[in-house]
DNA sequence: CGGCGTCTACCTACACGTATGTAGGCGCTG
DNA sequence: CAGCGCCTACATACGTGTAGGTAGACGCCG
């Protein structure tokens, strides 16, 4: 537990090196991908040292995780705070998130590895980190319905479109594009909150015409 | 390769099998976290058998993948085939897409993963099967901003965020809301199409003003 | 103030489980 | 009887976690 009286000054610092290296391996490998092996050599310590540190690799790659959603979710929390107009909340967390994303790549390919992982160690990070933050989306998409603003589709499959859609760019622009011109996240917040505004806006209950329309087309 | 000249009446039946089972597995757990007993567990044959059919286990992930991504390959090339309207290939993808996404999950989840991990044999897979549907998405929209139709941004961007929009439902649904009604792909495709659409046409070289007023406020 | 015990942080060496891939045998079927 | 398809048994490699040891910092106490 991190309530140690008096912690050796080097101790500490290499602890938060473990997790940093951590981030970058779990990010990129997974729970059963990443090697302690190659941790350890990032950090510059021998293998089992990280076992002084960690009780085993679950608790390392929790700790890891926890530091990721303890960054993102206060971002994420304001950014939703009650405020009036749906869409003004909608432009902020885009921004909000895109923006602490781009500076932390790491973020978003962590994100998206728990979510597709099936791993039990994986599962738990879900449930206990990202559902909650799900469930606010969901809930926020949910609030914007019930006063009808939004269109009244399913508020957890808009929810993880937009997930989705901003996570995707960074999690495969490395791998796909390694020359493609690094769009600035300013520009990435506009055209997703724009994206997801016009389509709200093209679906709420008080002008669905157009959608019916198209569709008979 | 798959030029046997005579394959036992049984072999034939089993390697497809083998290829069913690897594609569940494998799009469950990557390639590093799958394991070859439990493909051959749920084949019903004993773990070795399978080294009879594939030389090892990358060529049996690169078999399963080859299976997906022949499925999805001709149905995304016929629907961005060159029409006159943009919008109706954007519809067409969409829907055409998410409805053999809809009936076979696994499909969903292996493009992720492999878009996700970095593993040798998952970036083979990527550069040989994913890169040129993304290039074909990419020229799509180009060709679209070449015309003045679609708004002038990323084309990469764009691409990237249509396709992890149009994933992350089928990636995390069951993770996420295990007792979540099926929504029907039709709607699916509803959703999606009039979200990239409206984006799309609000954001237009034609008609930019709408977004520029947005963002000053 | 110097010797002692102890704690931290790390090391080397190893035990153990598990996963892939191979060697060789056996039965069925044309 | 030949060979396909599958089996049992095994070799080998690798990855986690443990046992136990060591160097140095620090407090303490005679």
């Amino acid at each position: 537990m991190p309530s140690r009286t008096r912690p050796g000054p080097a101790a500490d610092d290499t602890r938060e090196r473990i997790i940093d290296a951590a981030q970058a391996i779990f990010a990129r490998d997974g729970f059963v991908g990443a090697k302690m092996q190659e941790i350890a050599d990032r950090v510059g310590i021998q293998r089992p040292s990280l076992f002084y540190h960690f009780r085993n690799k679950e608790a390392l790659f929790v700790a890891a995780h926890e530091q990721v959603f303890a960054k993102i979710e206060p971002v994420f929390r304001e950014s939703l705070a009650p405020n009036g107009d749906p869409f003004v909340q909608l432009d902020r967390v885009s921004r909000a998130v895109l923006a602490v994303v781009a500076e932390e790549p790491d973020f978003a390919r962590m994100v998206a590895r728990t979510s597709v992982d099936r791993h039990p160690a994986a599962v738990k990070i879900v449930r206990t980190y990202l559902q909650p933050l799900i469930d606010l989306s969901v809930d926020f998409v949910c609030e914007g319905q019930r006063r009808g603003v939004f269109a009244d589709i399913d508020p957890f499959f808009f929810t993880l479109n937009s997930w989705g859609a901003a996570l995707m760019y960074f999690i495969a622009r490395d791998l796909l594009a390694p020359v493609a011109k690094p769009t600035h996240p300013r520009d990435l917040a506009r055209f997703t909150t724009t994206l997801l505004q016009m389509g709200h806006r093209a679906l709420a209950p008080n002008d669905r015409r157009a959608v019916v329309s198209q569709r008979a087309s």
